[in-house]
DNA sequence: ACTATAATGTTATGTTATTACATATCACAA
DNA sequence: TTGTGATATGTAATAACATAACATTATAGT
């Protein structure tokens, strides 16, 4: 019995390496085009791949929009923290934010509600700094 | 020059009522299933429909989840202030939620990073109370 | 009646994601 | 070393969500 990596795939690294290129989020089928010279040929070789990299926290899947980025490397706790992603509708670029007290305040009104919250991935649309200087 | 109202079109008051005979979020394509007998033929017939509601704020999209609910009828400043959908992922019933600790986290927490925020829907995932119980 | 505008209809296509099943690979036991 | 069961990978089809592009119809004001 060897080891078993999340990298393990045939896609899972190149992917990896590939959305940490990247400076915005990732659409699959962007991957799928950029997988197609490593021998990727259906959308579901890639979301396999990205289904291990999300489970092993490597990347993260941006809810609402639809795209995929790596993940920035400050550590997250899947169990126990909410991840919020600042998405910007300008640029695409998007900052991962861990905050206490977005997370408290949602939880004190979740207990409040008797509504049951689960770590989660929240994305939260808005301008960053250059595009708002910018408009 | 007649005055114009948010229920003008053809589908817009139908699938209001529709929306508000349902306890959970319903598709577009679930929608114009419903709206075929009153001659809808296309999805974007229902899009059109539903993007009127939506200004008039009388319709919300879940925008993870991509359903629609007929607003619950408390008042909702849309240039103001920010709305939490509560959505159940056990039974998919969803709650309309403002609150001002959210909102005020969430506002500080942008202001400091510099990232401009508007007014939007911000969907939470979890258990409502009755699937909590049950599980 | 004429004409500009808005509303509606129709067809096609784009985008995201999964199901279902076939084939290949590999660890390991007999 | 061969069989066998588990896991990984390949392939095709389709489901689900949404918009683009353009044609036709209705209607209000002249």
């Amino acid at each position: 019995m060897t080891k078993s990596s999340p990298l393990d795939g045939k896609f899972t690294q190149p992917i990896l390496t590939y959305l940490q290129s990247q400076d915005k989020p990732r659409s699959a089928y962007d991957i799928l085009d950029h997988m197609r010279d490593k021998g990727a040929r259906a959308p579901v070789q890639i979301y396999r791949a990205l289904a291990k990299l999300e489970e092993a926290d490597l990347v993260h899947k941006l809810p609402k929009s639809n795209g995929w980025i790596a993940c920035d490397g400050h550590h997250h706790d899947a169990v126990t923290q909410m991840l919020l992603l600042l998405s910007c509708q300008s640029c695409g670029a998007v900052e991962e934010v861990h905050d206490k007290h977005v997370q408290t305040a949602l939880t004190a009104l979740t207990e409040k509600t008797d509504f049951d919250l689960p770590a989660q991935t929240i994305e939260v649309d808005g301008l960053c700094k250059p595009c708002k200087t910018d408009s």
